[in-house]
DNA sequence: ATGACTACCAGAT
DNA sequence: ATCTGGTAGTCAT
């Protein structure tokens, strides 16, 4: 069914960066949910406001991947097939330790729990810096320890406060403020494919409870491109029956995006859920599958 | 009590 | 043959 549109008309700033994602966000809301028709181009660009060269061009260049075959990488059958390929690999991939940096998610990220003890504290004695960032999925927050990443959300334009409200609950005795010029670098070296290089990991600090951790650590594993199931976390990390108990940790990572907790997917390749909303989800995982089309 | 889960069964298409 | 919806196990918060 069509949702009538309002001819909503764009009135400023249509070039910046932070409303392309809104109108590529729109794009993709229609696609999901009108892709059991195969919207075409035309239809899509109607309803976005634009023709369809413009639409084909701004969204190309967003995901790098035509409206076409973004519809198709995030199609049941496609995610199914991410799933079906090789299930084994949790078990084998990376070595990796809680400690040494290791070669994980194409991001290249070294990362390290605190202690259970640290954990308690409610980030208590830590300072955290944050900033938001336009990035290709809207609004970034970043928020770093001196011990590295320990935040990523993401927010549409507006609902900042949501963001940070949400971020700083999870750490409340920790001292917040405010400092861009710190954050800017991660948000550049995270959301640019081209800064993905081994010679300078990521630090990450990963904060929450053992199961939290192991779960995260599980995902982290998950290369890009690929998808694993809840329960395949579940057994990976020794608890097989602790699949619904996974979803609850996978959404409560604080790290969203290094932390690839948007390849996580139902045993059946739907996706289940995703704490910053089902859209971004299938807008990144449609963006890494034009990643790696383009590369 | 509550889920970003699953396996399973009954109807409906 | 498939899809849909409800149900009953499961387990860390």
């Amino acid at each position: 069914m069509t949702i009538a549109t309002q001819p909503h008309t764009i009135l400023l700033d249509e070039a910046k960066p932070g409303h392309e994602y809104d109108v590529v966000r729109r794009v993709i809301e229609d696609i999901s949910e009108n892709y059991r028709d195969q919207p075409s181009l035309e239809e899509l660009a109607a309803n976005a406001g634009m023709s369809p060269t413009a639409l084909q061009k701004l969204f190309t260049r967003w995901a790098g991947l035509s409206p076409k075959g973004f519809l198709q990488a995030v199609t049941l059958d496609h995610a199914r097939r991410l799933l079906a390929s090789d299930l084994p690999l949790l078990e084998t991939a990376y070595e990796v330790g809680y400690s040494g940096p290791g070669r994980l998610h194409d991001l290249f990220v070294t990362h390290e729990a605190m202690s259970p003890g640290e954990f308690k504290a409610r980030g208590g004695g830590l300072s955290m810096r944050y900033g938001f960032h336009i990035c290709p999925f809207g609004l970034a927050l970043v928020m770093v320890t001196d011990r590295g990443l320990a935040g990523l959300a993401f927010c549409d334009p507006g609902s900042e406060r949501e963001a940070l409200a949400d971020m700083q609950g999870r750490w409340p005795n920790a001292h917040h403020f405010e400092d861009m010029g710190a954050t800017a670098p991660y948000a550049a070296r995270i959301f640019d494919p081209a800064n993905w290089r081994s010679d300078q990991p990521l630090r990450v600090v990963l904060i929450g409870t053992d199961f939290q951790v192991s779960v995260w650590n599980a995902l982290l594993k998950i290369p890009m491109g690929k998808a694993v199931a809840y329960s395949d976390i579940a057994s990976d990390i020794g608890r097989p029956k602790a699949s619904r108990a996974v979803g609850a940790a996978v959404g409560a990572n604080p790290v969203s995006f290094v932390v690839p907790c948007h390849r996580a997917v139902g045993k059946s390749g739907a996706l289940t859920g995703y704490h910053w909303g089902l859209t971004r989800k299938r807008a990144i995982l449609g963006w890494e599958a034009g990643q790696l089309a383009t590369r």
